[in-house]
DNA sequence: TTCTGTCCCATGATATCCCATGCTATCCCA
DNA sequence: TGGGATAGCATGGGATATCATGGGACAGAA
């Protein structure tokens, strides 16, 4: 239908107010709206101390992978997908494009005052922002050797 | 739609203005246009001090390339994305085809007043100028020198 | 009744949009 | 072939809409 899904893309900088709202990135909003998400889906990250925020677009893609399954007798009902289904909350904005963080995620992202929105194309991750340097540092660096052994093994 | 696909060529000076601004090339302009992008899409570059510049034409195929995997349990989805995606912003331009840079952009780049835009046929890049002097001269010893191998090799 | 969570109004700052202007390169005609 | 007119391009600056943030009011639950 739509030629057109606009992916996340960049990374913005916010703030977690004293009572744990968060406002999203403007930008994120328009994505979201276009995809007819009420407000964002949110999920703990499974392997890091961050959230992991989408919109419809990834649910649907979801649910049609479930779907293919028989939901009662299938052995794994693809573990990985329920696992994901699960843990996930639909997070309403108010009018100002705030939405409230539940306590555990607020935890679990180890979220301090200033935060961080990181685009990854399909999704979009919630980092504290003081945390999140170390790491973008290292996936760059892996990122940097990857493209060296690449340049030396083509011109090899 | 359009089976041409015009790539970026040339290099052409430029100018950073008190705001921040800078005025994309008109010929740049045309094809970024007529890649249905609304300005044009920045990432600072790995290696070197300056920015790669770009239309939805490249964006389109990494977020093809990335819905293909999984997003929440693929460990190159998030590199991959996290390298160039959380990096790159989409740069509306003005009336006059002007966008303003990000600080960071501009630091990273070390850019005074004088820029130069290098057309690279998918992307251009956004070099300081005198800058980017010392550096083309690099480039093209070192072209130079591989075309002498060749020659020696393919003579001898 | 009190507390907690949600909704909505208000406000400052920033970024975006737009108008005005000089210049340059191109086109056309003599 | 030369000169003048014109349209497109690059630049500067000011107004305005949008965005992010703070706080107060109301409703529901304990």
């Amino acid at each position: 239908m739509t030629g057109l899904v606009q992916p996340f893309i960049s990374t913005v900088m916010g703030s977690l107010d004293s009572k744990g709202r968060v406002c999203i990135p403007a930008p994120y909003r328009h994505i979201l709206a276009a995809q007819n998400t009420q407000g964002v889906y949110i999920c703990p990250s499974f392997a890091e101390a961050a959230l992991e925020a989408f919109g419809q677009n990834v649910i649907d893609a979801l649910h049609a992978r479930l779907s293919t399954q028989d939901p009662f007798f299938s052995p794994s009902h693809d573990d990985e997908a329920t696992a994901v289904v699960s843990r996930t909350q639909l997070l309403v904005a108010d009018d100002q494009g705030r939405v409230r963080l539940p306590d555990s995620m607020i935890e679990h992202a180890g979220l301090k005052d200033r935060i961080a929105f990181i685009g990854l194309s399909q999704k979009f991750q919630i980092w504290d922002a003081d945390a999140y340097a170390p790491i973008q540092a290292e996936t760059l660096a892996r990122m940097k050797a990857r493209l060296e052994r690449a340049r030396i093994g083509g011109e090899g």
